[in-house]
DNA sequence: ATAATAAGTGAAAGTCTTTTTCATTTAGCG
DNA sequence: CGCTAAATGAAAAAGACTTTCACTTATTAT
């Protein structure tokens, strides 16, 4: 599914939330990109223009969270915890451990994964998250070496 | 690989770091659990006994961590980051979302994902990292209710 | 339109976790 | 021993996020 600007909005208004001009510039920055921003990102961009403050970002990702229009996505390798909003539909992220490049992957094929893990422990399974880790086509070119390690 | 106690010693010695009693303890520690632990987990068992300072904990994890023998893991869900000392083979987490319960799985068989996928990109995949979200058998039993919602 | 009101905002203070600084202690070594 | 560089602890600082509270504003009901 896709949420466009006036689907946001639409969701909002539905869930009881008011449309401030700071909601709205907020949700255009992140329409208006494809990546993942963390909220001092976002700040950034709003910044200069409209005055709007950054704990006014913080509160709106809250609502956009709760109201399901956008997620959190924390890198396995630190603090920096990134939202981006909904994705069109069930991908994961292939990260290069040299020059911090994202790649989404769609298509991951693990429902028999899952089926094995459930059975094998019991657990009904709801989600999952995976992501890679390796050297982009660029930085493989320039020679430069890879970070990685074995995740735990 | 394993990493018994002696081992761990002796790759820090080999790697010029001094072995105090703090360091001697915080290995301990990690020695006598299975699963992963905060800095503060640590620092809790460790408290009364011997005085160990929080930060002590820190800079220890952190050679620990430069010397290859623990890792860092940070739940998909959030800030909190926990350690674990470098495990015996490859393997991934499931995670309750309603207890917070953590089940390691071996076996994921994802060799074949990660060569379509670097097919498809041109990434040379140097690593994965696959984490499941459910309701364990003990949460489905007293029907309490998962936080589950899809992932970025 | 206007007024009422509940929600939202910004500034500042407060948390919480992690890092840095710096004076003091100690492990490792001759 | 005694030296020296590394490690430690206390306190301060940093960073990311949350809370508080007085003020403003979007919605709604008149
Ligand atoms: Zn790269
Ligand atoms: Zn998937
Ligand atoms: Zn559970
Ligand atoms: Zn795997």
């Amino acid at each position: 599914m896709v949420y466009s600007y006036k689907d946001i909005l639409a969701e909002l208004r539905r869930e009881g939330y008011k449309i401030t001009p700071q909601r709205r510039a907020i949700i255009q920055i992140m329409e208006a990109t494809e990546s993942h921003m963390t909220p001092l990102e976002i700040y950034s961009r709003t910044n200069s223009s409209s005055g709007i403050s950054l704990v006014t970002i913080y509160r709106t990702l809250d609502t956009l969270e709760k109201a399901g229009l956008i997620c959190q996505f924390n890198t396995q390798s630190g603090h920096t915890s990134y939202l981006l909003r909904r994705p069109r539909s069930h991908h994961h992220h292939l990260v290069c451990s040299v020059c911090g490049l994202v790649v989404n992957i769609g298509e991951c094929g693990l429902e028999e994964v899952e089926e094995r893990v459930s059975k094998d422990t019991g657990f009904k399974i709801v989600s999952h998250t995976l992501d890679m880790s390796g050297v982009c086509p660029e930085c493989q070119k320039n020679n430069r070496q890879t970070l990685g390690r074995d995740f735990c």
